[in-house]
DNA sequence: ATGCATGCAAACTCTTTGCAAACGC
DNA sequence: GCGTTTGCAAAGAGTTTGCATGCAT
């Protein structure tokens, strides 16, 4: 718990650090996704905050967190196969699964990248700026769901 | 160059075993996705073709897209930053370098997964299907021109 | 007080869909 | 010949933009 309130603490800073207004919306846009276990959309920010900001506007959600991308304190995760761009409020390298079934999206612990992170900045001769380490398939769950229905087939 | 040509065939072959017909636009696009080096957009791929199909339709080409990926025969690389899907026709887990500024994406040959890959199958309970090892930065050209810009300010 | 941020709606872009004509099998 | 596939155009979906109002600094 404590990395998320860090994590919340360094996107406030930063947004104000480039110049940009601490705003009620901005602030609960951040909090909401640095406090998120999910890798949450656009949509699904705004659908969570509309409850306290009856008023918040999904463009408003939209333009803080292209503000919080370009500053480097959020990343794009891209689509979960369901067209939408996910947002991941941990910047350190690490790897995300996808769940093609039921679109969810969730980090693996216990699996270090670090070491993968040296050898692509040596051997690719990039500036890195961010990584996007994503497996894709179905989740425990969603396994099961489908070893169901072939059952219930038979 | 062997590899590229495996790729066609295991495509026109993934088709026609399962169903689908190999007109001569299909055909077309999985060579131009077999033989391409950088990762190309459904886009892309339309204009290249246009040349030598000018009826193809970028409907077509999205279509085709499609049945391939699904069949997991080509894997959906999400977007380089410029908000386009890019694909790629080698779905062997392996490292991706997406440049920023000029939305190259590249393959980062001499870095091994595969040792990675079976971590997370084992520790994450996934069914895996696929997945996307990207790395985002500046591409040693874009890092030339950045620098080149800033001496030119100064 | 100043000028950036919000929020609405309209615009934009990529992608998908519907359907008649064409073509692979 | 049958049924899929193509290609056009129009619809759809997510995201971005323009602009008047409101608010953080």
């Amino acid at each position: 718990m404590i990395r998320r309130s860090e994590r919340l603490r360094a996107m406030l800073e930063g947004l104000r650090a480039s110049g940009l207004r601490l705003t009620p919306q901005r602030v609960a846009i951040c909090e909401a996704l640095a406090m998120s276990r999910n890798h949450p959309t656009a949509y699904d920010l705004y659908r969570r905050l509309r409850r306290r900001f009856p008023t918040m506007s999904l463009a408003t959600v939209y333009k803080t967190l292209d503000a919080l991308v370009r500053l480097g304190l959020v990343s794009a995760l891209g689509d979960a196969g369901d067209g939408m761009v996910h947002y991941d409020g941990d910047t350190e390298p690490h790897i995300n699964l996808v769940c093609l079934s039921c679109h969810r999206v969730q980090d693996l612990e216990g699996v270090d990248v670090r070491a993968l992170h040296q050898r692509v900045a040596a051997r690719s001769g990039y500036a890195l700026q961010g990584a996007r380490l994503v497996y894709y398939g179905l989740c425990p769950d969603c396994q099961r769901k489908v070893e169901a229905s072939i059952a219930e087939e038979a």
